[in-house]
DNA sequence: CCGGATCCTCTGCGATACTG
DNA sequence: CAGTATCGCAGAGGATCCGG
């Protein structure tokens, strides 16, 4: 007999990233091949984000180690960037397998109906 | 220039997967190599989900296509049956891909320390 | 008894405004 | 520009109830 335990690691895992917004913010931030983004860069792409849910996700990234965050105070406006860490990068292949689950198994559309489609660059 | 598009397969299969308890029950139908559970079955090796979730998450994946719902009235008391369809058991590899991103990005313990253990099956 | 439904509470998300 | 502060509401949690 086996139950669920809050202690594995999977377990865990999965309670994170089952968190709304996480796993887009973690596609954003790997779209387009820019290895960093900017605060509001990432806002204006999500267009329905609120800043506070923002402010949130990407905190608790940087803590479990799948973003860096990085300030630039030497000129004025204040720059703050992010970027994937390796381990970050890393899951990206993952949310590649999603959409490829996606396009076998539900009905999808004109915006998204390919592997390499340009709206998500996965 | 691209923006978030709410249409987006990717997108909707990420929103809906992002919904606490969903991916731990997608698990849970698939531990064991048992093709039936039934709801007290899963239940009860979900400790802390409450019933009424884990009866809104069942229908939302049997809506989503992800799984099945028997119901056996030939006999008391009446049995219901949950199994993972075809699209259901071929998101699971997702899930064990998500273990080895843990395995190898996140601390990890004695329960949990290799990819075939047996706490979650994968 | 089993598989939920119902009622209530409380945390998390959303919307808007504002600041260093 | 990059976030906080404040408030309101929907969805998750807890306990109990109920029809078959």
């Amino acid at each position: 007999m086996y139950t669920m335990d809050d202690n594995c690691t999977v377990y865990k895992t999965m309670d994170f990233i089952s968190k709304k917004w996480t796993l887009l913010i973690l596609l954003e931030l790997f779209k387009g091949g820019k290895d960093k983004k900017r605060y509001s860069e990432i806002k204006d792409k999500m267009e329905d984000i609120t800043p506070k849910v923002l402010s949130e996700r990407l905190k608790e990234l940087e803590k479990e180690g799948l973003i860096t965050r990085k300030v630039d105070a030497s000129q004025f406006p204040v720059k703050t960037e992010y970027s994937l860490t390796e381990g970050g990068r890393d899951f990206i292949p993952i949310i590649r397998q999603m959409k490829i689950w996606a396009l076998k198994w539900k009905p999808h559309n004109e915006v998204c109906e390919s592997v390499d489609c340009e709206n998500c660059d996965l």
